[in-house]
DNA sequence: ATTATCTATAGATCTATAGATAATGC
DNA sequence: ATTATCTATAGATCTATAGATAATGC
């Protein structure tokens, strides 16, 4: 085994015993102090405390602060996006494929611990070094522009600047408010992002379609 | 004159003769490299070189690093508040009403020197020092609120979130693409709002009616 | 021998204050 | 005398590297 139970100097901290993952223990910690207080304000001090280990240690695990960074932005943008792939290649109605879409990227903004869609508002996403990141998003906006296209929306652009940006909304809506009823704005925000498009205003029966669609993705 | 021309040691840099308002010149600058790069990540030096004075200097216009910031918000937020106040108590067709707001918010937003919107994402707007920009805030998405209760929409606190979502997301577009053609999304994104909202579509009429209330404003 | 951590620290900042200085105004 | 700036710096960081160390694994 590579991942042994108890490899390497025991930590400094208590928890010398249960470290499941160092990694993830970082990445969970930096999910929360740069979400709540932004990447330049969130020393690497702050984050190794939370995460149970000294400062240098995180070096071993990422080469640099802004890394640990574009590992967060990733494991957010990836998910909608294999998903965004399947339903622009997929033959239900359009509108159905767009709801559901809308659903499950709010959805997984809306779910996710710790605000992570707030990553994405950050200064810092404007940095040479996650370019791969704004790539990928650029690619999910663009998924959603060749619904909006295929459902003969225009003018195109315009309307898919308003509904990527609805849809991202959600997280400055959560930053403002952590209470927030997440699948009530989830199911609203999807009926939005077909009304903003112009399409006529969704059924329950384009809901449930829309609900089948999703069930099927581990498949 | 309480403001002389020359009043004061020169300034180290070669701007040394025109100084027409130093504080507006470090306003100016700061709202460029907040915008662009975040406040955390802006140094008080690279604000003052900007604005052509020494670091130090700025102390004697700002008490604090957070007041510059403090005091772009402000001057943001103002204006659609006063507007928004106006159009609450007006007598004119809601949905008139709310597309007028819904303009000119987005077209100040869009049409502001250096994205000021972009403030309003930044994790510093946290602040303790900035409860008084979060509740002017507060206050302009409760008259969203308000013209959207008026206009008997269901379930109104949600459909508040996501018009006041879209109507800010013109900042992460803007960003996105500083190209961007600001009076179209603007036109769009009022259309947008009526549509997220559930009223009837927007004619062509309800716009005109819109810009005349609007145009009212200086009276 | 390998792994995962630690301690210690170099070098580079960054904010804000203290006190001096060079103008104008009276 | 007042104003608006300057120079200099204290004190507090913050990131990343160097090299040591305490486990397990062979």
């Amino acid at each position: 085994m590579v991942k042994g139970a108890g490899v390497g100097r025991p930590r400094a901290s208590g928890a010398a015993a249960n470290r499941p993952d160092a990694r993830q223990a970082v990445l969970d910690a930096a999910g929360e102090l740069f979400t709540g207080a932004g990447y330049a304000a969130t020393t690497t001090r702050a984050i190794a405390e939370r995460a149970g280990l000294r400062q240098a240690s995180l070096y071993y695990h990422f080469p640099a602060k802004e890394d640990i960074l574009a590992a967060l932005l990733a494991g957010t943008v990836r998910p909608s996006l294999v998903l965004a792939a399947r339903l622009v290649a997929g033959d239900a109605p359009v509108a159905v494929r767009l709801w559901a879409l809308a659903y499950a990227d709010i959805g997984l903004l809306g779910g996710a611990r710790h605000n992570l869609g707030a990553l994405y508002l950050l200064p810092e996403v404007g940095s040479p070094n996650l370019a791969r990141f704004r790539a990928e998003r650029a690619e999910l906006k663009a998924a959603y522009g060749d619904l909006l296209a295929a459902a003969g929306v225009v003018p195109v652009a315009v309307r898919t600047d308003l509904v990527f940006g609805l849809v991202e909304s959600i997280a400055v809506t959560r930053r403002d408010n952590p209470e927030l009823d997440v699948e009530a704005h989830t199911r609203e925000g999807a009926d939005g992002v077909v009304r903003l498009a112009g399409l006529p205003e969704p059924t329950e029966e384009l809901r449930a379609e829309a609900h089948a669609l999703l069930a099927t993705s581990t498949d």
